[in-house]
DNA sequence: AATTTCACG
DNA sequence: ACGTACGTGAAATTA
């Protein structure tokens, strides 16, 4: 529609018009925030409105997932057959369709368990950075206290953007930030996503030098390890071609936090799944995705439940940092949630 | 069959 | 000069 100058295209030469591409352009003319919620719309019928209730199993009138164990290279699950690791959340209509997983009758109720910040705390443990581990240990938001830190303020004094600007610096880290990626995300120039990612370095020292330690290791040795020793093997850490490279550097940085956290939720799943059959509770777990856990548990047994469920995912591996969880019950998933 | 887009953590 | 935040799976579109 000539509505901009330099349209970005795909390698295939066709034009853009991904949700980040298009957000950038709702300004320029009408048409593009209705096709957002058109888009929005029909993917939420066609993915999961349309399907789902055809896959109800007509034995036991449930929908089963699988869950590959060897597919996803940082050692998490994925579930296919149908996806239940990507049920909508994150809008209005979207939690609609979450309220449609409930308890398999009266007697019983959901009960959803979540890590919180777990990638961040392990990164925390992992770094040792001393700044981190100690805002950790204080029982500080996290995310707050990152912007007091990169901003040079009190705590006190950090402003609701300056939180969400923090969190998106700290999500960064985790996956290997650069400064365009930062600058795209938070929509600043270069110079401002530059000087953000240099103070929070300046203030978590030990962030840095892991991350350069962990490139190191995985230059010499090939692969990077999870605390629990699960490998990834990086064959494109010595590529000549820097964007090549670049990926693999990421992918040494993340792996091992990611893939800790997998092999933490994975303990967590055993020592769960023994303790209710050698208590003989009638509970299950139904469901994970990622750093959640869901039971379908009789009532009577929810608080039995709770507490065992608790300390399972929150001793499956010390960290140096707290290992908090949340978990609430509900008549659906989203309640749950 | 490959690519693009978008749902989730 | 170049490309650019990690991990998935499913549906629609393109070639």
């Amino acid at each position: 529609m000539k509505i901009v100058e330099n349209p970005k295209q795909t390698k295939t030469k066709q034009y853009s018009t991904g949700e980040d591409i298009l957000i950038k352009l709702v300004n320029k003319h009408p048409i593009i925030s209705e096709i957002l919620e058109f888009r929005s719309l029909t993917k939420l019928k066609s993915t999961y409105v349309d399907v789902l209730p055809g896959l109800i199993n007509p034995r036991d009138g449930r929908i089963h997932t699988s869950y590959n164990q060897a597919v996803a290279a940082t050692g998490r699950l994925s579930s296919n057959n149908p996806n239940l690791q990507n049920i909508p959340i994150r809008t209005e209509k979207g939690r609609e369709i979450r309220k449609a997983f409930v308890p398999r009758n009266e007697k019983y109720t959901l009960l959803s368990a979540d890590y919180s910040q777990i990638e961040l705390r392990i990164i925390a443990h992992m770094s040792q950075d001393a700044d981190m581990i100690g805002d950790f240990r204080s029982g500080l938001d996290i995310h707050t206290a990152t912007a007091a830190k990169v901003y040079g303020i009190k705590l006190e004094d950090v402003t609701k953007e300056m939180r969400r600007n923090a969190k998106t610096v700290n999500f960064g880290i985790i996956y290997g930030i650069s400064s365009f990626g930062l600058s795209e995300r938070l929509n600043i120039p270069r110079k401002e996503s530059s000087e953000i990612i240099r103070q929070y370095f300046t203030k978590y020292p030990g962030i840095r030098q892991f991350m350069e330690k962990t490139i190191a290791f995985a230059r010499a040795h090939g692969f990077v390890e999870t605390m629990m020793g699960r490998r990834r093997y990086l064959r494109d850490i010595l590529s000549a071609n820097a964007t090549i490279r670049g990926f693999a550097e990421r992918n040494a940085i993340n792996a091992p936090i990611q893939g800790t956290a997998a092999d933490m939720i994975k303990i967590a799943m055993i020592d769960i799944f023994q303790e209710l059959n050698k208590r003989n509770l009638k509970a299950r777990m139904i469901m994970q995705v990622h750093d959640e856990l869901v039971f379908d548990v009789p009532k009577n047994e929810t608080e039995e439940v709770k507490i065992i469920v608790a300390d399972k995912m929150k001793n499956a591996i010390h960290l140096d940092v707290p290992v908090e969880t949340e978990m609430s019950i509900g008549e659906n998933w989203l309640e749950a949630h």
